[in-house]
DNA sequence: GTCTATAAGAGGATAGAC
DNA sequence: GTCTATCCTCTTATAGAC
């Protein structure tokens, strides 16, 4: 570890600033939808300053899914030291703060097939070494508690792993939000228990 | 039902065409990422014409978002029509029918909280109109369902239908099929298994 | 590195002739 | 109703002074 001048912590620090502004607008508004200007604005600088330090809308983009897939590895880490948990556990453990991240508005959508950021990011060497360090964490629980008899054996790994991503872009707690009548708690339990539980009554 | 002048029906077909190509170009790339210019090319028809027809591009879309509603409705008609289906096997009848669609690059992506189209399409009678009567039509399969003891008691029936109307774009159905290991057919089965099973395993 | 000002271009919508 | 040509706004990105 290095030490850093002072100069070059206020730049970090401004950096990160930017990371959590776009991380925060890409939850509430979409790529598409979120402009540069609109950044610029809410972190507080000029426009041609924040292209200083990133050189595109895809590049700042690219940073904050960086950003939002370490909070993951984070979360997964922490949830590794947890004692006498099982894989099971974990992957609930995981989807749970994955529901509840995006019902706080701090869960950038993921890159569908057609969004404009998917080539960007697959370019992105950084997010893609993420990405794949993720997956193999959570491949690694889902084998594992497959083979624990937990999570059913039919499904192909990447088939569950997919499924838990798409929680981070699930539309139906916004809905149930948008009906304004429960609590997030509550929709999360029921996303949870659909999830893992399916809608068909167990026997 | 009036009779319809040559003229007319060679500007009803036109406006056909029009709203199946909106439909298919918004299914591949979203309403954001969908030019008029696109639309009125694929059409084969100069872009102003194409305003004579639609007076926005949000109409555009609407209209696109009702006939897909439309087919949707169709669908569930022909399924009423089935003699001895329970109503749990209606709701997987129609699940299905979703998920193939969209995987058939044939389903206009739902409009989710944050996207532009969702307030035209809340201001568009006709689609609400239309939503509304579908969502009558599965709530009640739903219902029966429940007190089959088919589907989980638990959930409210709003969490089932917008679960089930959640398929429609559906990340993993994409996800799996990028891999290009799998069939269609195979897809759509694991889909239908996590969404009416779960994950965890059935004991 | 920050700013103001502006270039460059995409894309929605329209004018006006036919 | 269809076309060509154009308008105009919004947005990404950069020039150039400090």
């Amino acid at each position: 570890m290095t030490r850093l001048s002072f100069r070059q912590k206020v730049h970090i620090a401004r950096e990160d600033a930017i990371v959590n502004t776009v991380m925060r607008l890409l939850a509430e508004k979409g790529f598409d939808q979120m402009t540069v200007d609109e950044v610029a604005a809410d972190v507080g600088i000029a426009k041609a300053s924040l292209y200083k330090h990133f050189a595109s809308k895809e590049a700042l983009a690219a940073a904050a899914m960086v950003q939002a897939i370490g909070l993951a590895l984070t979360q997964v880490e922490s949830e590794q030291a947890v004692a006498g948990a099982s894989a099971v556990d974990k992957l609930k453990a995981i989807t749970r703060w994955t529901l509840q991240t995006q019902l706080a508005g701090a869960m950038p959508t993921l890159p569908a097939e057609n969004s404009s950021l998917r080539n960007a990011l697959i370019a992105n060497r950084a997010y893609m070494d993420r990405l794949m360090t993720l997956s193999d964490e959570l491949g690694a629980w889902i084998v594992q508690a497959q083979s624990d008899g937990a999570i059913e054996r039919q499904l192909p790994p990447e088939a569950v792993l997919f499924t838990i991503y798409a929680r981070a872009c699930d539309p139906v707690l916004g809905f149930l939000k948008a009906g304004g009548r429960y609590s997030d708690g509550q929709i999360v339990e029921w996303v949870m228990a659909t999830c893992f539980n399916g809608l068909a009554a167990r026997a």
